[in-house]
DNA sequence: AACTTAAGCGGACCAGGGTCCGCTTGTCTC
DNA sequence: GAGACAAGCGGACCCTGGTCCGCTTAAGTT
């Protein structure tokens, strides 16, 4: 019925292995059956087409599984729930990003300083996270999810990644989840659309937030 | 059937007239009629008791209606939804740290300094939040509304407030934003339970946070 | 090619949140 | 006290997320 074939990976590479960067414990992707991969990425394929038609909150489960032509059931089978279903969506829209933040140009990439590669991080990630806030709050229904999701984990890697480059004295760990903690789309979107702040304004307060545990002294 | 009384301010004070400070534009609060604010305060009782012997996720709109001995439709009408409800309970329980927060003894009272008050701030909101964690996510369902509640406005104002008694030379609402969102229950939550991390280590990353505004030079 | 079987499928079904609207009842006025 | 009327009430009803279980089929095995 819908089928525009919105900005997703190629189907056929999509049988069910992970196509993460073997960064963190992923687990061991059980490859799905052929019929199964197919329905997966048009599953994802519908939502994402819908979602962008309509809003996410205008979507129901149904609509999806209608869409792609398969029952109710074989959705809840593939992502569990609906929040696995939008996690699955945000690891697709966020994989791009992440090969700019390992070896793309700098300063996202290596090359610049890590205060520096921390600073470009923040600005991408709240620009990212505010053109698909609908699909960020909605998944955002069930955080723990989100948090524990693959692209999650990535960006507390790479984040603890460029802390310790920088010879933060603080309990690193800690810090990686404070900083993150200020790219929570819930506090992004609070402070641009309810607060009416400028996306500039936001992401001066994140350079600022990194300098403060990289080592400048505060003025 | 079920009403043990739990801890709750007294019925009758409770005519739906908010009992904030007056701090933050609460509205006109349009006085509820006799029944109605007696079923209100039934209902919240209620939905406190049973939250509290079987956990919130177990408990049902029409568990609490019954309990109150009132039709489903009731509970929607005053507080319009599942979320309300709970962001309604969650205020009665932030307002006994409310007065400690503003008239209460040092250091989290008036008398100490303003990093000093922040620091007691943070480690009271901590274990409260951590206290009432299944409520605090369950309302978390729609992170809006629980931001723009009255004890998530007091915060902000108190903890604004603070920074400005420290002088901090930042952009004082955005730091002010930046500094709650380290105490959203959601991160807590999340470095407590999943990261095995103690009261005191996080306790002790909010204290260093805010010594970075605060004006001490980082080590 | 026939057989086996575990994975996949689908749609009937259930539960709980949220809506609606005709009836009831406080409350205010005269 | 009687009347007017807005506020409150309740439960039938709808929608959607999520479950279940018997049937189907892809993909190895011989």
């Amino acid at each position: 019925m819908i089928e525009p074939l919105p900005p997703l990976r190629a189907p056929q590479d999509d049988h069910g292995g992970r196509t993460d960067l073997a960064l963190m414990p992923t687990g061991p992707a059980p490859r799905l059956r052929a019929d199964a991969a197919r329905n997966r990425t048009r599953l994802l394929e519908v939502a994402a087409c819908l979602a962008a038609e309509r809003g996410i909150a205008n979507v129901t489960m149904e609509d999806i599984a209608q869409g792609a032509g398969v029952g109710k059931g074989t959705v809840f089978r593939r992502f569990g729930d609906r929040t696995g279903l939008l996690v699955e969506l945000l690891s697709h829209y966020e994989q791009q990003l992440q090969s700019s933040f390992f070896s793309g140009p700098p300063p996202l990439g290596p090359g610049a300083s890590p205060a520096e590669r921390l600073c470009a991080f923040g600005s991408t990630v709240i620009r990212h996270e505010h053109a698909h806030r609908d699909l960020y709050l909605a998944a955002h229904a069930e955080p723990g999810r989100r948090r524990s999701s693959p692209p999650y984990q990535f960006r507390l890697a790479h984040v603890r990644m460029l802390l310790r480059e920088a010879r933060v004295g603080a309990d690193i760990d800690l810090v990686t989840h404070t900083l993150l903690g200020y790219l929570e789309t819930v506090l992004v979107d609070d402070l641009l659309t309810r607060h009416g702040m400028s996306v500039e304004r936001v992401e001066a307060g994140w350079c600022d937030l990194v300098g403060r545990y990289t080592g400048r002294c505060p003025a």
